[in-house]
DNA sequence: CTTGGGGACCAC
DNA sequence: TGGTCCCCAAGT
């Protein structure tokens, strides 16, 4: 038992596999699987997790273990096969499974360093290189590089001069305070304090403090208190009579906040009804996937909030996933209300030091729930209760990197390991997941109706054709607008959302149509108003906004598309009296603006919320009776077999912010497809005909949940070799495939190129191909490691984006 | 005969 | 990924 498998921080094909390391005398008993290590791999040393202890080896020279980076495992044995399992399924390197599973802030940072090797000195040296090696006795590598000096040290390294080092940087900087506490009893203090020279007023204050309080207290704390310094304090120590120790303490978020504590609430009828199965699923340990379909406001977080109360009394704990966008206080304050400092929180807004804490929380078990975004799915509890997935449906539960994994997935995986529920949750349930719930595989749990019987708002769709046909070129309808009057006269408040995603405002010349393209990318430059720029958001490119068109000379260039700013504007020119808070990724960069937006608006500090998408959930404000959706058809259009589905789901989020409380809502839909079914059937908010009408165009397409779809890019930069290389892939996928599949291909990505790469794709669909894993596997150790080919080939397993 | 650039291969 | 080893071609 003195040999370590590890897997190493290098993302490659040829390396993702385990390397053996002997384990040195001293960390014998240290170093177990989980624990993320230190270890020599060529010249350099690197980051690595050990996966087994074992015996022996069939490698005869191994090399030692330089030391563990940490002193108990990051990952539990679950979790490391759970790396196993998502390093098949979803085709990543291990590194980059193990790697998803833990906070940034365990991600190793190497540096490299140029040193003068031992017993030399400066003058050894040659002149150039003295006031080099003046300040320390260290360079860094990357700085040497900037001032051309590599040449000249590698001279003197050939020599013996000088050594290139390699550090890991894995320390975390865990917040620690100096705590002080008595060593001696309350009586033996007092007899001590009386012992003490007259002079010694300050040290007898501090006896005295600990004879009436012998508890630990934080050292700044004490000498703010009581007036003292810390000097006063160390003499104290030095006497043996008070002793200090440094206590590793949590950056709280929450810190300053106070949460109203929360009892569960009576539950409707339909509420009991839907909680009874999961309960049972729960009392007998057994692993099923429900599907909590319940519409929008029918109080769905307390059947999670009641569910996980019965799973800590039986001591196990629980993950709550809800979107990241969702991750509103509003959600926080539920959980935090109900469970108080047993929840932990994990969410893109928290820095890296924060994210780390409440992981530390989950790790050291302080904490019984983990409410958080997607990759709080790998949240380390060992004794898991419930999973629960909020908005289901949401498609950023999808990982677009490697690994790319969906967390529902990943969910059930675990789930199974520890014999215990999965709750889906929607009010629009992705198809795949209404689908199994069809067809039993998952349990179907509805709440039909709002609590409290409000009826669902009143919806009304607005044809801007018609509008435009009128003479109204405004993008507000005549209704909207009178809507939106009445709402400031009675003091009511309005939500008006925006989906700039589909079309965002590009530059058009209106005499000869030329669009404003990036050089790089064959996609249309946004245009940014804080800069002034045309901005790419593919590949970063930025370019001034042109006065005149390039091909025409015209001046009549002009920006198409309506950004959130341009509304704002607009909304200034025709209801100047309308306080309005715009809410998008410009007004919410900075950290705590989002929940200050928030805030603003529900004290009525304004008329009306202007936003994207991340208004369209979590909001629940009983002030709102009007919502307005400025164009529903935005997204409608976009290559993607899902673009029906998430416009429904998205129409009907918003819709569900409206008259959730005692005042009724009325929500208007203004769009350009009137008859398209999923903005028709968004109006009438009959999700089970939507369902119908589309799971007939997903079976006559060939589409998921019918299929299961597999999609490969390819990219380089001459297209001749893409289109040549997908030819061949696609040819390789027909040739191991069974009929019953569909492969779509070679063609060209909706996004021909990126960053003057140009893309091709292979669309896979099939319903059972035992082989395919296998034929995928073969393509990618073909193509993923031929950096001499400039080929770029990546897989994605169930792909969310066909892009 | 040196120098330097590029590709193949390896790491326990 | 970073490094070294090895080969080949151009330069002294």
């Amino acid at each position: 038992m003195k040999i370590a498998s590890v897997i190493v921080d290098v993302p490659t094909k040829q390396t993702d596999r385990e390397f053996d390391y002997l384990i040195p005398e001293q960390w014998l008993e240290t170093i177990q699987p989980g624990m993320r290590v230190i270890v020599p791999f060529g010249p350099r040393k690197i980051q690595g997790f050990v996966t087994e202890i074992k015996g022996e080896s069939e490698f005869k020279k191994l090399r030692e273990i330089s030391e563990p980076m940490d002193l108990e495992p990051v990952l539990n044995k679950e979790l490391l096969e759970l790396g196993n399992w998502l390093t098949e399924n979803t085709l990543c390197f291990k590194i980059y499974a193990y790697q998803a599973m833990l906070p940034a802030a365990l991600k190793a940072k190497y540096e490299k360093k140029v040193k003068l090797s031992l017993g030399v000195t400066l003058n050894d040296l040659p002149a150039a290189l003295h006031e080099v090696f003046e300040k320390g006795e260290e360079i860094l590598w990357e700085d040497a590089l900037k001032n051309g000096l590599v040449p000249i040290l590698q001279r003197e390294a050939a020599k013996g001069l000088l050594e290139v080092i390699y550090l890991v940087k894995g320390k975390l900087n865990k917040k620690k305070l100096r705590f002080v506490s008595p060593l001696l009893s309350p009586a033996d203090l007092e007899a001590e304090l009386n012992a003490l020279p007259l002079r010694a007023q300050k040290q007898k204050d501090a006896l005295r403090y600990f004879v009436h309080t012998p508890e630990p207290i934080e050292l700044r704390q004490l000498s703010t208190d009581l007036k003292i310094s810390a000097a006063t304090v160390r003499a104290l120590v030095e006497k043996g009579l008070l002793t200090e120790q440094d206590k590793e303490v949590y950056r709280d978020p929450y810190e300053n906040r106070t949460f109203t504590r929360t009892e569960p609430l009576p539950l409707t009828t339909d509420q009991q009804e839907a909680m009874g199965p999961i309960l049972g699923s729960i009392e007998n340990k057994l692993h099923e996937v429900f599907l909590l379909y319940g519409v929008t406001g029918s109080g769905k977080t307390e059947i999670y909030l009641q569910s996980i109360q019965d799973v800590i009394e039986k001591g196990k704990e629980a993950i709550v996933l809800v979107p990241e966008i969702a991750l509103t206080p509003q959600m926080v304050n539920r959980f935090k209300g109900r469970f108080g400092n047993l929840v932990a929180v994990l969410h893109s807004g928290l820095s890296a030091g924060e994210k780390y804490d409440e992981w530390r929380k989950i790790q050291r078990k302080e904490v019984k729930v983990v409410v958080g975004a997607r990759s709080a799915i790998f949240a380390p509890f060992e004794n898991l209760g419930i999973i629960i997935i909020d908005e289901e449906h949401e498609t950023s539960y999808k990982q677009e990197e490697m690994p790319r994994y969906h967390a529902r997935d990943v969910a059930i995986e675990r789930a199974q390991k520890y014999n215990c529920p999965v709750v889906l949750g929607s009010a629009t349930p992705s198809l795949e997941s209404f689908a199994r719930a069809q067809k039993g595989v998952y349990k179907l749990l509805s709440l039909p109706n709002r609590m409290n019987q409000r009826a669902l708002p009143a919806v009304e769709i607005i044809d801007m054709r018609e509008e435009l046909r009128e003479g109204n070129r405004s993008m507000f309808s005549r209704k909207l607008l009178e809507l939106l009057k009445g709402r400031i006269d009675r003091k009511e408040q309005s939500v008006l959302f925006l989906n700039k995603r589909g079309h965002s405002s590009f530059v058009m010349c209106r005499d000869c149509g030329y669009v404003m393209n990036c050089p790089n990318c064959d996609i249309s430059l946004t245009y940014h108003r804080v800069h002034e720029q045309m901005k790419c958001h593919y590949c970063g490119f930025e370019s001034h906004v042109p006065t005149q068109c390039p091909e025409c000379s015209s001046d009549y260039i002009r920006y198409f598309g309506t950004g959130t700013q341009k509304v704002e504007d607009e909304l200034g020119k025709i209801l100047p009296e309308a306080r309005v808070i715009r809410m998008d990724v410009d007004t919410t960069g900075k950290k705590g603006s989002h929940e200050r937006l928030l805030k603003e608006f529900h004290e009525g500090k304004a008329d009306i919320l202007l936003g994207t998408q991340m208004i369209a959930k979590g909001l629940d404000f009983p002030n709102i009776t009007l919502v307005g959706v400025l164009s529903a058809d935005t997204m409608l259009h976009l290559p993607d077999f899902r673009s029906s589905e998430k416009t429904f789901q998205l129409l009907t989020q918003v819709s569900g912010r409206a008259g959730r409380h005692e005042l009724p809502g009325e929500v208007i839909i203004q769009t350009y497809t009137p008859e398209h079914y999923s903005v028709e059937l968004a109006g009438t908010q009959d999700y089970d005909l939507f369902y119908n009408r589309e799971m007939m165009m997903r079976k006559a397409h060939h589409y998921p949940p019918f299929y299961y779809l597999a999609l490969i890019t390819v990219s380089h930069e001459q297209l001749i070799t893409v289109v040549g290389a997908t030819e061949k892939i696609t040819a390789f996928v027909r040739s191991r495939i069974s009929n019953q599949a569909v492969v779509l291909g070679p063609a060209a990505s909706p996004i021909p190129r990126i960053n003057n790469r140009y893309r091709y794709h292979c669309l896979i669909k099939y319903k059972r191909e035992p082989e395919l894993s296998k034929t995928l596997k073969a393509i990618l150790d073909q193509y993923q490691n031929d950096p001499k080919s400039g080929l770029l080939v990546s897989i994605d397993v169930n792909p969310y984006i066909l892009m």
